[in-house]
DNA sequence: GAGTGGTCTAGACCACTGC
DNA sequence: CAGTGGTCTAGACCACTCT
């Protein structure tokens, strides 16, 4: 209400809500607080819930909110940085934050994975799933298609199905060499067994990477890694966590 | 309706929704066809239309629709792969997809930035104001904040502030040999002034890659750049558009 | 001016978490 | 069990685009 509210362009009661309570959320509020709940924010405003949901829903967006059913609402910590340009299967040393295997079966990809691997159609590859985290906080999960072409050591030496044929997959796939990758983001909406794994609900924003594996001249694996775009800020390069955020500003812990 | 409705995992009906016109859009409907309005598609389906809007809002988010006030909801063209890798200064040859410089001025840098341009708090920088698209479409809208220690031989020489003077400062930039880059992306909603830039409504969502120019060991500029969620695809690596989409397979034009 | 998507309301009920 | 966020409704009005 601070504002000279020039009336010719009158901007949409949650987009000034939003501003308000991010201001709020820079000046009054630690990491980890939990706000009021929706009912009483609304109240408090003035305005109908719904109304004040769609203030949260575009902070949650912008990772400033953490929001869960049956809890609360809390002050999200800054998104982390998650090096994308490297892939650590589940390497030795850092087990910190690496992708970790826990299952494979074979599957027949969607359309564009198997025209991008050059398989046929109806044709099976190994799918391998994997999970990412830090500290028990769920980062990504993947989706790893193998052909069987790709690895063909690994025939009929079985591995019962699960993290032990993931494992043996990985191992075939680090004796090759390959020659780069090729990588695209894009946004998404976690399908319903991402969401599950994410800790997120279905349909919620994910940024989607996806990873061709080249060597020869051909694309022996292709990866559809699904990242929380909430906690997540995916970074390039061989620096690390860049730090550059765009709200940035350390939350002060007043 | 043709499910089996397991009544034990209840999903939402906006979820179901978004499913069921997500199918009939790879079915039925050609890229730029025009759907039904809102008042009708939610009568058809039964549902309220503030329903039936969260399931359009899930697949605008997914890249499928594109919805225009005043207009309608069309089927979008698949997402278009922009290559972030390299960064082509309205580069001579093709201008098809390049940045366009269009204004700069000096600001203040928010806080994040300055902090990783090591300047100091209050101090101002070159602001360049760029725009990319294809064919007449907005892709993104970027500020490249360049600290005037980066480009010394830029002094008194003038150039009117505008047009002019960004092309002054990307020439000078350009002198410098840079040693590499680091990129982040992650996501964010448009500011008011990318959004009328971008020509979407302020708070849709967008990919936000924030680049550093490395020039021995020091951070000489720092750009953000604002792409448009719904209609692009980043990729990074020499491979240009990859075309793997995540939804794949063309839409088949009946 | 007719028709579209965008905003907003006031209320209801459901699903989940934790005590 | 009480309290939270998530879903859904039925309506109203506004801002915009096109003709």
């Amino acid at each position: 209400m601070g504002t000279t509210h020039l009336e010719t362009v009158p901007e949409p009661k949650y987009w000034h809500l939003k501003n308000v309570i991010g201001e709020a959320l820079d000046s009054d509020f630690a990491v980890g607080e939990i706000l009021p709940n929706e009912r009483e924010l609304a109240a408090r405003f003035g305005v109908a819930r719904a109304t004040l949901r769609q203030a949260l829903e575009q902070l949650e967006l912008e990772g400033r909110l953490q929001r869960r059913r049956g809890v609360g609402t809390t002050v999200a910590p800054p998104r982390l940085g998650v090096d994308v340009s490297t892939n650590q299967h589940t390497g030795p040393g850092a087990a910190q934050d690496a992708w970790q295997a826990f299952d494979c079966d074979k599957v027949v990809p969607p359309p564009a994975v198997s025209r991008a691997l050059g398989t046929a159609a109806g044709e099976e590859t190994y799918a391998l799933r994997r999970l990412r985290g830090t500290h028990g906080q769920p980062l990504a999960a993947e989706l790893l298609y193998v052909p069987a072409a790709s690895v063909p050591e690994l025939t009929a030496i079985d591995a019962p199905s699960g993290a032990a044929r993931a494992r043996c997959v990985l191992r075939e796939l680090q004796r090759l060499d390959l020659d780069g990758q090729d990588r695209a983001v894009e946004l998404g909406s976690a399908r319903a067994d991402d969401a599950r794994e994410l800790d997120r609900l279905p349909g919620s924003p994910v940024l989607v990477v996806t990873t061709r594996y080249l060597c020869q001249g051909r694309t022996v694996a292709v990866s559809v890694a699904t990242y929380r775009a909430d906690t997540c800020k995916l970074t390039f390069g061989d620096s690390g966590d860049v730090r550059i955020s765009h709200h940035g500003e350390e939350r002060r812990a007043s």
